[in-house]
RNA sequence: UCCUCGAUAGCUCAAUGGUAGAGCAUGCGGCUGUUAACCGCAGGGUUGUAGGUUCGAGUCCUACUCGGGGAGCCA
């Protein structure tokens, strides 16, 4: 491929300017008068654009002054100092080669898009700033959370997509199936017969790779997930979809303490390389969808998170001069409305609130010595909410065992995951990090489905 | 699934129960440094769907469909 990428002109203008160049991209807009005009080109290798000058000198002057927007074009000239005032410098066309043409009727025009329009359009929707920021974004980020946990020796494991136990009972699952829908085998009870698929039992697409992760953990010692999760459950907010990639580290040989700082120790690193990797994309959120994103994430990174228990919390809000709509008891899981009030009014930063009642937690999490509350944790961030549920794991056989039975559950069905605590298992935590949560996080954008190329949600597949 | 708000030109939005408009986009023309360029002209509509009230419905009523926001569930 010939031609230098707009990024390396932003980064190294030096090296190029009053040199040829040739620049492939697509158009965004375009201005022209009687002899010449300007475009703005954009390769989608960086955020800004190059404006390219062209006039008469150029032989297909005609057909150039006529594209429309979204056409692409290779561009060759020489790269000189604007004397514009928005940009530091331009390309002056010797040569334009149209690539290919937009037609008249193409769907993106130079004057904003509502994000509902746009998601009707989501093949076309990453040629806007605001996408092609978001999944610029998304990217960095997704180097970054490797760069993390692989800088401090963790071990990258790819657990299973498709889950022979309905685990956790984390949500609602899809089943996978190659049963004939329409002549589907069935057993003595007039059930359908699941011996006679393709697994030879019932199985689904995960809801999380903790468990398997575990085991993992207990050979390596310290491991993450990274990758797709799928929830069936009919929830229709704009904090959840069907498909959506989760980060599940664990940690052998530590605590709920360790926990916590492994936790903020990531966060802090996620949005610093944010920060520093991705200025211009970071700018345009700054400027466009929350005036207040920068300095908040800044305050984000460089101060400690604050640690409640809930029995502290439930203190808090019920001495809070808040009307609630649901009450505050001891026992009662907090409500979205609890959560945003301690995260967003009381603390006005990212909070952990730690040791929940057991009966409202999952059958893993650690038993504390009160034997009612469990080493779970919760980050509450403003604006998004909870962005990551982690615990200490219960280590000690009996006490799992028991666990399992109280939550109705079988404990035949978890033999892998029991063994792993008969053969030389240690105390160990982990948490998992909805990607998609921390990726509104950062951006400010409030809409799940505005930070996923293709979101899946209920009755919406679509591309 | 529940509550609530909405659906008018390709897009973003106006229109007291009384002849459906604007900006942008598109097409044509003009313009020698533009910056969501500017100026002129033109084309573009079964007002989400189906009923109802009324002399008359974009506007009021009912149902449905789709979408936004909030809640539950969670990451």
């Amino acid at each position: 491929m010939d031609g230098i990428l707009i990024k390396q002109l932003y980064r190294q203008a030096q090296e190029f300017l009053n040199k040829k160049i040739i620049i492939n991209g697509w158009i965004r807009t375009i201005r022209t008068s009687k002899n010449f005009g300007f475009i703005e080109l954009n390769d989608g290798t960086h955020f800004k654009n190059i404006q390219v000058v062209f006039d008469e000198l150029i032989d297909n002057y005609p057909e150039v002054a006529k594209l429309n927007v979204g056409s692409a074009l290779s561009v060759a000239g020489e790269l000189v100092e604007s004397p514009g005032e928005k940009q530091p410098f331009e390309l002056k066309a010797e040569n334009i080669k149209i690539v290919g043409i937009s037609h008249p009727e193409y769907p993106l025009q130079k004057k904003r898009h509502s994000f509902e329009y746009l998601r009707s359009i989501a093949h076309l929707r990453p040629r806007t700033n605001t996408f092609s920021a978001v999944f610029r974004v998304r990217s960095i980020l997704a180097y970054a959370v490797h760069r993390f946990f692989q800088e401090n020796g963790f071990t990258y494991v790819h657990t299973p997509i498709i889950t022979g136990s309905d685990a956790e009972g984390a949500g609602e699952m899809f089943r996978v199936t190659t049963l004939d829908f329409d002549n589907a085998p069935s057993n003595e009870q007039g059930k359908i017969d699941f011996s006679k698929d393709f697994f030879g039992k019932e199985t689904n697409l995960t809801v999380s790779g903790q468990l398997e992760g575990e085991a993992y953990c207990m050979a390596f010692n310290r491991i993450y997930t990274f990758g797709p999760t799928f929830r069936a459950e009919n929830s229709n907010t704009a904090r959840h979809a069907a498909e959506f990639w989760m980060i599940e580290p664990e940690i052998a040989f530590s605590d709920l303490q360790d926990d916590m700082e492994l936790a903020e120790e990531m966060i802090k690193y996620l949005i610093g390389y944010v920060l520093e990797n991705a200025q211009e994309e970071m700018d345009f959120f700054n400027s466009f969808i929350d005036k207040s994103l920068i300095g908040r994430l800044k305050n984000v990174r460089d101060s400690a998170f604050e640690r409640v228990t809930y029995t502290e919390a439930i203190e808090l809000l019920n001495d809070a001069d808040e009307q609630f709509t649901y009450p505050v008891k001891w026992g009662n899981d907090l409500q979205t409305e609890h959560e945003r009030y301690l995260t967003e009014k009381i603390f006005k930063k990212p909070v952990f609130v730690t040791d929940y009642p057991k009966e409202i937690k999952a059958f893993y999490m650690r038993l504390n010595e009160d034997n009612k509350t469990v080493a779970a944790m919760d980050l509450l961030v403003p604006g998004v909410g909870e962005i990551i549920g982690g615990s200490q794991r219960e280590e000690r056989e009996e006490l799992l065992q028991k666990r399992i039975t109280e939550m109705g559950l079988s404990v035949d069905e978890y033999w892998w995951y029991l063994d792993l605590r008969k053969y030389g298992g240690t105390k160990h935590a982990g948490f998992g990090l909805g990607f998609e949560r921390l990726i509104m996080y950062v951006t400010g954008m409030a809409n799940i489905r505005d930070v996923i190329p293709f979101p899946r949600t209920v009755n919406n597949a679509e591309f």
